[in-house]
DNA sequence: GTCATTTCGACAGCATACTGTCAATAAGGG
DNA sequence: CCCTTATTGACAGTATGCTGTCGAAATGAC
């Protein structure tokens, strides 16, 4: 069995989405640390701030991609700093709401005003239409993969 | 400061590119554990495939965009395994040259058996133009970040 | 209402990958 | 040749994220 050309650029993207990863969370450590924060904890900030309403942990999870045991040790760590708060469900008494203290607000709006200028700075040679392409490519593979 | 539609893409690709990672991450796992291997250990067998000559822990590293630390613990559990074998360098007598044993490249054929069809049958549906720019656009991102 | 199934929080164990540090070695400039 | 600098291997510490397991609680079918 040979690669089709489809295949062999699936694979070739694979190998740059590894490295690519690997730098912007790196990135994301270093335009977080001053504010005591990483790029794991700024994801669970940015799934929140996603929503309107407050989510559980499997469901941040979810919306994240990642598991509910990781995303659980994370908030719970964010809850004992004062970033995060556990609220009653109202529709599941064990399965608490996550939310945002205003703490944790005020952190991702601090952080959101770091990001914007290195998105823009980093993004600003890139054909917009091009990344339109690539975030549908990489929805694709993302769904493919899911399933 | 506000987004501009490039920063927004790219911030969405970068979420996205998160996502893609931690799956392809697990797929990787789950193509290689039957041969005992996991990603992390296919992507040392990969650089190494990808060259002529055999190279040293740095610059496999630094191919994968990697720390050597991280590489070299990858390598000495692999040699220990024989999959890989340190060679002397005529060059330079600490850093020695990582090598893949006979083991070593049965395994990574093996692995390429199992890689090609999967990746062709999660590429088959997706355009291989806008798989091209995909990859183009991902090496843009690489570049910007590197520096 | 009862019971099987699912979900949830918590915990343990493992693999990956980062940083920092250290001593030993190699490389290069004077 | 000597001495400063860079590179290398090894080790420790930390963070992330996975799997698996467990008991408790919630859900849903009947």
């Amino acid at each position: 069995m040979q690669h089709t050309q489809e295949g062999q650029l699936f694979t070739d993207i694979v190998l740059e989405v590894f490295k690519l990863s690997g730098l912007l969370i790196t990135a994301g450590d270093e335009l977080s640390n001053e504010l005591g924060l990483t790029s794991a904890r700024w994801k669970v900030l940015g799934a929140l701030a996603g929503m309107e309403s407050p989510m559980t942990v499997s469901q941040i999870a979810m919306s994240m991609g990642q598991t509910r045991q990781g995303v659980q040790r994370l908030s719970n760590e964010m809850v004992q700093e004062g970033i995060l708060v556990y609220e009653e469900n109202p529709y599941h008494k064990k399965a608490k709401l996550v939310a945002m203290t205003t703490k944790g607000k005020e952190l991702f709006m601090k952080l959101e005003q770091k990001q914007m200028p290195w998105a823009n700075a980093h993004s600003a040679d890139i054909n917009a239409q091009k990344m339109e392409e690539t975030l549908d490519v990489l929805r694709q593979m993302v769904e493919s993969l899911k399933s």
